[in-house]
DNA sequence: GGCTTCCTGACGGCGACCTGAAGGCCCGCC
DNA sequence: GGCGGGCCTTCAGGTCGCCGTCAGGAAGCC
């Protein structure tokens, strides 16, 4: 997926641009409108996050413009706490969802892959590994029709691995993921953890590298 | 497309009704509630155009009444900017649309023909969530052929997880759409809806993600 | 065989979640 | 204007699932 970033705030943009280029979509990031118009008529993006403050104007009139023209295009505003009724305008003027700032990036990553299914018309972009059949968005596991439940750990494990293919990754790169930051962990309870996960997905899924870390098995 | 307009102030008026009708729909226009009343009660109307402050009384009332009938016009709401509280008691209360005066004509104009749209296909389409029978335009909920009501809360809980089927949906998203002018919820006011939701509908509708929110059950 | 690394069952604490009850607000009715 | 009822929020008590910890055993490696 290709998206189009509308913000000035150096800082903001820069964690949104590089939060969804983790997603795996490539991104390109803009600071005036003017900018925005020049890349959105030479380019098919498949999103636009607008900022609606910006140097060179109001966002809601970009927005309107690309809706009169009859341009499609999902549009995700972003938005202080104090505009109200910009964000009201914005709904109202076309834009498909919006986000306060400030915002979490976990829920950014949320709306992005919502509104990126919503455009795509597509059930859901499906993983499949081995037997499983995986719904990243939805989080949710399905084997022969029968859905699998994992706890968010588990989940957040499983999805490391996922996301990273064939790749080893340490306890360390592990940890780092599961437990926000700094928090050290004395115990084995990723070991735990991966064990539990074998029993639900079953034995060869996640594949152990003695002496290294873990990795998805070839069963894939 | 028939319309009426509830609007005491002459000049807005005028220009209201000359805006509608010279977009090729009729238009009746009324200055007082009773009037109102009368009118809906011996025509169809395919749109209502209700100012809020009239003479004889507030226009919440009548749009209440009339969702209480089991009306479903598309209703557009014409305040004043100062009237926030208003207007979250008119969406509240079926609202469909509202306009801030003083407001643009084009802006009327865009309104209209997006609810004129909105309504064009007659029959409203149906969803079925397990043994629901849901009509998302008429805010009704069968099963077995009896009608299940919802408050205005449950049914904007309800509406969030059947648009989004299979998403995930957190807390935050939640929230924002229950309380979407700003109002910040510290209790578990969500958890207390997704509860007597759970018991008007049966408990396999709402299902918990633990640590991350709510979706649809898998009955669907 | 001895050492290290890893696996997994068990358990207790904690916090997320659920739900009944109480109080307040708003609205319609008398 | 007072009264009653519906709806919403808040609060508190209780339940239960998840997670970290530990320990004993299994599996690799020399």
């Amino acid at each position: 997926m290709r998206a189009l970033l509308i913000e000035d705030d150096t800082i903001l943009g820069a964690a949104v641009r590089d939060q969804i280029a983790a997603e795996g979509h490539s991104v390109d990031w803009v600071t005036r409108l003017d900018a925005a118009r020049d890349h959105i008529g030479s380019a098919a993006y498949d999103l636009l996050l607008l900022d609606l403050m910006l140097p060179d104007g109001r966002g809601l009139g970009l927005l309107r413009d690309l809706r009169a023209k009859g341009n499609v295009t999902p549009v995700i505003i972003l938005t202080a706490m104090d505009q109200l009724s910009d964000r009201i305008e914005g709904l109202n003027a076309g834009a498909d969802d919006y986000l306060v700032k400030p915002f979490d990036l976990s829920e950014l990553s949320a709306r992005l892959n919502a509104v990126a299914r919503r455009y795509a018309g597509n059930p859901n972009p499906l993983v499949h590994i081995g037997d499983l059949e995986i719904d990243l968005a939805a989080r949710s596991i399905l084997r022969a029709g029968r859905t699998i439940d994992l706890t968010a750990r588990e989940w957040a494990l499983f999805e490391a691995f996922v996301q990273r293919p064939g790749q080893i990754l340490s306890r360390a790169q592990l940890e780092e993921r599961l437990y926000s930051f700094g928090a050290e962990v004395e115990s084995n309870a990723t070991e735990v953890h991966v064990s539990r996960l074998r029993k639900k997905l079953g034995h060869g899924i996640v594949e152990t590298v003695r002496g290294v870390g873990y990795r998805l098995g070839r069963a894939a």
